[in-house]
DNA sequence: TACCCCATGTAATCAGTTACATGATTAT
DNA sequence: ATAATCATGTAACTGATTACATGGGGTA
């Protein structure tokens, strides 16, 4: 009888927990640096919540793949790679990265546009270009920084140069919308039910 | 006593239930029916699985939103729109539309880039390259025959667009990405383990 | 001392995917 | 006849989100 009891940590590990065991590279963290770290290394194309990184150090501790440090100040809970944890995560490593998956909900109600009154649809619109002009924004000065601070890591700057050249072509999207869409036909109204 | 016994279907409808409800003011269609439009008409930002529709409509028609109609050939149930779902998604539709979920494993794996065997990495690289191209490809025929065929909905046009611009920022992106990244720097090797 | 932020986690639920199972109809 | 494809669905599971609950430690 083959798959008996259980089988412990034989799956494949998921790309969020395999992500962790990346940060845990650089040294013990504990799930709230780790979080941070995420967030702000692959945050934008790769979000997590906390909940899911409590989870899934939980398993990995229990697969052996991490293990409990000192606790620390407060309830810090540090987490170190193990051999095993390292070898799981360059196993991971080498497998072909899945496809992408996108899903962007305001592209969704352009897509229904026909059934949207327009002046809300212009609305979202114009609430959404905001929101991806901040975020070019802030990997310009992303950028910026880390030209003028020497970092010069290859792939950090190879995923920040995406995120670059995604908001650009987003908001060249947006600048191109007809004006059915973006609600240019109506210079006058500003007011609102 | 406020929320009492179950608050039958009074909760917000989730995007994918709303799209097909968006889908059936075209008339009434099956559940193959809706998930081939789907999958042609939102189906690049909004993936969605069988499974799903199939399960959306049960509860769906169960809420009152939809109906299901008489029976067709083999085992065809029709589901119409009722009154109540045409309201329900007049109200889902002027809702802001959330934020986007990107999740993009090849970056993920470049961000983690210092721990992936270089020709890996290259490997990778290409042939999500590759894949990319194919989707610019197919979009831009998609925009031909819209043009030549003369249909002009501007809603389709702008979705179609946006997967135009993406897939072209992507490629450029691919474009410029270091020879350490894109294995450019080892013109020779072809061979593998 | 009171408040805010750090830090941990659990519980419940929802959404999405994969695999499985079944049968009718049309085309060859 | 048989194979392909249309068409529906269930079950099991994984992954992700939200809400809840708790308490320590630093700061005003």
């Amino acid at each position: 009888m083959p798959q008996d009891r259980a089988a412990p940590s034989v799956r494949r590990l998921n790309a969020t927990a395999a992500s962790l065991l990346g940060f845990l590279h650089a040294g013990p963290m504990t799930g709230w640096d780790l979080v941070e770290a995420a967030e702000r290394l692959i945050g934008d194309f790769w979000s997590l919540t906390r909940s899911q990184v409590y989870r899934e150090l939980a398993t990995m501790a229990n697969a052996g793949l991490i293990r409990e440090g000192e606790r620390g100040v407060r309830a810090r809970r540090p987490y170190a790679l193990t051999d095993e944890g390292r070898a799981a995560f360059a196993e991971w490593v080498r497998l072909e990265p899945g496809p992408e998956t996108i899903r962007i909900p305001l592209l969704l109600t352009i897509g229904l546009g026909r059934h949207v009154p327009p002046e809300r649809l212009a609305q979202f619109v114009e609430a959404h270009r905001t929101a991806h002009a901040a975020r070019l924004a802030r990997y310009e000065g992303m950028q910026r920084d880390a030209a003028s601070g020497g970092v010069d890591d290859p792939y950090v700057t190879a995923t920040l140069d995406f995120g670059v050249a995604y908001e650009r072509a987003v908001l060249d999207w947006f600048d191109g919308l007809p004006p059915a869409i973006r609600g240019g036909a109506r210079p006058d109204a500003l007011s609102d039910p």
